[in-house]
DNA sequence: ATAAAATATGAGCAAATATTCATATGAAAT
DNA sequence: ATTTCATATGAATATTTGCTCATATTTTAT
């Protein structure tokens, strides 16, 4: 049960339902679940890391041959792998100068299934 | 079986691997599909926009319960919740001067509990 | 009719982000 | 040793995005 007093400071509405309020804000997660929630969905709201990452359900792949694939520049997607790796949603080999990516978590797919149904169900 | 060549023009690497390269084209979903699902995870990359739903999985709420709940402006809120709108993944119903806004996809706790699976599998 | 309250919305601003460009690093080949 | 190639990375730029502020809209109450 929450005792907290509702905060006025920056809401610039009066409470409508403060039962509701109080009841739904024990509800909710911890504040750093969402934060955390947010940032992994962040990684995969852009065309360039999804395609990347739908890529590499099918082979790994070098980075070069990935510039190709997307038709884009080696940088672009050096800078991309880099916040897939950081989100430990990739791994990469070195083989020579040549560094092969790979998915790196087995949920990736599921997701976007998941946010594939809602797509297509939505149309 | 794809027959396009690889283009030069962007990319500023020799290709390394031809055949991975158009094996992985074949088997990518169209260009289409990918952005729009980039578009509907770059929905749930936003803390706030996560919150809300969140608070919307209790119980269906008016903008300004919302606005105290995070302590935000209804502005801020109404906003954003505008957004959540256009992407579908939520309904309202007028009563009076009061918009109750309440989910409208029952994928979303599948993707958000895909997406917690990511999280807590990573720490 | 007028005022008040809940919500929506457009413009502006600040912060975040994706890409480019130039260059650095590291490994293989000569 | 030097060159070449694959990749990484820092700085700069352009675009996107979330919020604020002011104001519009809509509905209820007086």
């Amino acid at each position: 049960m929450s005792e907290n007093k509702v905060d006025f400071e920056r809401c610039d509405c009066t409470v409508i339902h403060e039962d509701v309020v109080n009841a739904v804000r024990d509800s909710m997660p911890h504040e750093e679940s969402l934060y955390d929630l947010a940032e992994v969905f962040k990684v995969f709201g852009d065309t360039t890391r999804i395609k990347i990452l739908y890529a590499l359900f099918a082979s790994e792949m070098c980075v070069c041959d990935i510039a190709v694939l997307l038709n884009m520049t080696q940088s672009a997607i050096s800078h991309q792998l880099r916040v897939l790796k950081q989100a430990r949603l990739v791994k990469y080999r070195k083989e020579g100068k040549v560094v092969y990516y790979s998915l790196d978590d087995e949920h990736i797919k599921q997701i976007f299934d998941q946010g594939l149904i809602h797509i297509t169900e939505k149309k």
